[in-house]
DNA sequence: CAGTGAGCGAGCTTCCGCTTGACTT
């Protein structure tokens, strides 16, 4: 038995720290935290200065029975949980929860996985710090107190199971604020103008220059005059004005930066880029992937730096170590680097072989030198007027790091005039001029956040962890605040005006523009509980929240100030929040008055209801009037929302179900359900395709689709028995199947689905498919 | 599968951060 029992965090890091320390080392995880807030209740005695009551959590019993074991053979037991606050609980938590005792408990840590480090750490133990610990159960309560105050409130004045807390309310808000920003803004267009002229390069082959006016129409007829003195004007180059620049690298990866360029450059969600990344860390391939800091160990500076001396030459060495620039980091581990670096690619999934390479990349470069560039302006004056042309190059005369890496950005198409080699010009040359385009072009709207650009944001405000950036923004969807999907875009038409030859030519197009792929969009019920939410409790919604209470853990884990002191100057006032708005708050539903209906004059709502987001006609009157007319109600359909949605569209809803005639004696009705519009006769449904729609079908047509129906439903049918008329063989979608009370039996392959006898479906039936096991979906 | 829009009011929901698997398709 081993003497001594050192206890990290995780298994891998176990694994691997155990190799170096040697026989006499036994070297265990806790997987995390052991112990939290009791799951029920608040989990804190409010009236008693806020005593926590802890409770081992459930997926950890098994791993303190083990490591109490353990420790109690260990002469020494080594906590050697994170450097941060959360790491400084965990170690007290296990001090606590495994019994230790006081004299034969050390307290280590290290920033870095090498062995030196490790045994550096051995020898300089400590004790734990009881104020990082208090700092620590200070923002655990009071994110207790947050979430569990909160959530009720929501239950009762909005809809039951929703969820409030610090950091997913303003991850909601970020994205409400921006859908709202995007909403209220009208695009203004201008008019660019840009020139080719011919020249000729360095062979004297013809060759063309582009440059843009220094100046932009705001309309089409300045635009147009500006042309027409340009028809018989002479083009000189003023000058020719050459500037170096330089370039540098970005910092090697944190968690944050890496989501954000796995996206970027990958197309990775942010959870994926999570889990290919832990399969890279299990393996060895890579470092820790949950961390805020910048910092490389010497070890891994040098090691690159040798690599690159020997790929790339030592001219393209420059090392450099960065500093963090995020809120709060607490900067436990090292950046996100390969483990070794020398490795430029591993063996294993497609996956885990680009995320490697995108991090071996972005850590080789961080260690080289700069690019040096020179950008060169060439002003061309116009004999006519004043205006100026302006053509931009730019060369990468030392490529240094770009050898290897860049970084991308969220909107690369604004940008990507990259490297621009300006043929031979040179100062008062007279140009020839191919032609000049004025071309209408419109203002951006804000850009909608994708998962990744929101984890930017969160970061830069300080809210949220490197480890529950992934979990954030689960959950905000799994509430149903927010939607991650593709919205199409529209077309529209804009002008342009051509000079070539000495003809002016103007010209309508057509563009596509704000098509959406994989983006955030909040839910109207994530609007009105973040509009109910900026209205009472407008506090924690402050985007400094998090910064603000940050300051105060602070100074508690300096041992300035008691932690429940903190709590209590918090909670007074929060909790008094709690009760007003419990008292005065209305329940909030988001309606919205449209208008009138011009047919009976009564007002249009659209709410949220029971089912969902709906309008209404006319006002909810009073339960007790058993005389007043209830309102009429419709549900609002896909692509509708409740901050957008006009007037005339809700009158449209009102006219469904529309009745179309009769047929066989029976009504036919066209309306729009939950799979699309559809025909409804004699109680059966058929689908109205792409081609017509319920507002305008005809009865004919729709006599035609059920016609049709028919026909498909009979040529379905493969075979019936009389024996038993609930036994039917079929043809579907993937092919024969047989229908037996309701449920579906798959024909096995190679079976000649029109000879089966009944005796043969009823033993596929007998072997059938075990029941399908409901998966539970989470809402 | 194509509806509903109110109600007895049981018993439930909910937070953030630290770690991995154990699940299903």
């Amino acid at each position: 038995m081993a003497d001594n029992l050192v206890i990290v965090e995780s298994p891998a890091k176990a694994k691997t720290i155990e190799k170096f320390l040697g026989k006499d080392y036994l070297v265990k995880s806790s997987f995390g935290h052991i112990r939290d807030l009791e799951k029920k209740g608040f989990g804190v005695d409010i009236e008693n200065n806020f005593k926590p009551s802890y409770a081992v959590s459930s997926d950890k019993k098994n791993v303190v029975k083990e490591l109490k074991s353990l420790s109690k053979e260990a002469k020494t037991v080594w906590i050697a949980s994170d450097e941060d606050r959360e790491g400084e609980a965990i170690a007290w938590h296990l001090f606590e929860a495994l019994n230790l005792d006081e004299n034969k408990t050390k307290r280590i840590v290290f920033h870095e996985i090498t062995k030196s480090a490790i045994q550096d750490a051995i020898t300089h133990p400590r004790k734990i710090d009881k104020n990082l610990v208090d700092a620590q159960q200070a923002r655990r309560v009071l994110d207790r107190l947050v979430g569990f105050e909160i959530s009720p409130v929501l239950w009762k004045k909005v809809k039951p199971q929703l969820s409030a807390g610090r950091v997913q309310s303003v991850a909601v808000r970020l994205i409400v604020e921006r859908e709202r920003e995007i909403i209220n803004f009208t695009a203004s267009s201008n008019y660019r103008v840009n020139a080719i002229f011919m020249v000729k390069d360095k062979d004297g082959k013809n060759t063309s220059l582009k440059a843009e006016l220094n100046k932009r129409f705001k309309s089409h007829d300045e635009a147009l005059a500006f042309l027409e003195k340009c028809k018989d004007a002479s083009y000189q180059v003023n000058d020719v004005v050459k500037k170096p620049g330089k370039r540098s690298p970005a910092a090697p990866f944190t968690t944050s930066t890496l989501q954000q360029e796995a996206s970027r450059k990958l197309g990775f969600s942010v959870a994926q880029t999570m889990s290919v990344a832990q399969r890279l860390y299990e393996a060895g391939k890579i470092t820790y992937m949950r961390t805020d800091s910048v910092n490389l160990s010497s070890l891994a500076i040098n090691t690159a730096k040798s690599k690159i001396n020997e790929a790339y030459g030592e001219k393209y060495s420059k090392t450099r170590q960065f500093k963090t620039s995020s809120k709060g980091a607490q900067e436990a581990h090292e950046a996100i680097r390969p483990t070794y670096i020398e490795n430029e690619t591993v063996k294993g999934k497609n996956q885990e072989q680009k995320l490697y390479e995108l991090i071996w990349k972005r850590t080789i470069a961080s260690q080289m030198s700069e690019a040096q560039l020179e950008k060169t302006t060439v002003n061309i004056g116009i004999s006519k007027t004043d205006e100026k042309f302006v053509a931009t190059g730019e060369i990468i005369k030392f490529d240094g790091f770009l050898k290897v890496y860049l970084e991308s950005t969220d909107d690369d198409e604004e940008n990507k005039n990259g490297d621009v080699l300006l043929p031979p010009i040179h100062e008062n040359d007279i140009l020839d001029l191919d032609k000049i385009d004025a071309i209408q072009r419109f203002s951006k709207r804000p850009p909608r956040y994708t998962e990744a650009s929101l984890v930017k944001k969160l970061e830069e405000q300080g809210i949220g962890r490197p480890s529950t950036y992934a979990p954030i923004i689960t959950t905000i969807q799994n509430r149903g605040y927010v939607v991650k999907e593709d919205r199409p875009g529209a077309e529209r038409e804009f002008m342009t005006i051509t000079l070539k030859s000495g003809n002016i030519e103007e010209q309508k197009e057509k563009e596509n523009y704000g098509y959406e792929k994989n983006k955030l969009f909040p839910t109207d019920i994530g609007m009105v509980v973040n509009d109910f939410l900026m209205k009472y409790f407008d506090t924690i919604m402050d985007y400094n929240f998090t910064a603000k209470v940050e300051e105060r853990f602070d100074i508690i884990a300096e041992g300035k100030e008691e932690w429940e002191k903190m709590l209590q100057d918090f909670y007074k006032p929060f909790h008094k929040q709690v009760e007003e708005t419990l008292e005065v708050s209305e329940k909030a539903n988001g309606e919205r008055k449209l208008g009138d209906d011009p047919k009976t004059g009564k007002p249009i709502f659209a709410k949220i209801g029971r089912f969902g987001p709906m309008v209404q006609l006319g006002e909810t009157g009073d339960a007790d009037d058993e005389e007043a007319e209830k309102p009429k109600f419709a549900s609002m359909q896909a692509g509708m929302r409740l901050e957008t949605i006009t007037l005339d569209q809700a009158i449209d809803l009102f006219k469904l179900p529309r009745e179309l005639g009769e047929y066989e004696d029976k009504k036919v009705t066209a309306a729009i359900g939950r799979f699309g519009p559809y025909v409804r006769h004699d109680n059966k449904f058929v689908s109205i395709g792409k081609d017509n729609d319920p507002f305008t079908i005809t009865l004919d047509q729709a006599i035609e689709l059920i016609e049709e129906k028919r026909e498909k439903d009979r040529k379905a049918i493969i075979n019936t028995f009389d024996e038993e008329p609930d036994l039917r063989v079929l043809n579907g979608r993937w092919g024969p199947y047989i229908s037996y009370k309701k449920k579906n039996y798959k024909i096995p392959k190679e079976t000649d689905a029109e000879k089966l006898s009944l005796e043969d479906c009823r033993e596929i039936i007998e072997k059938g498919p075990a029941p399908r096991k409901k998966t539970r979906k989470k809402k």
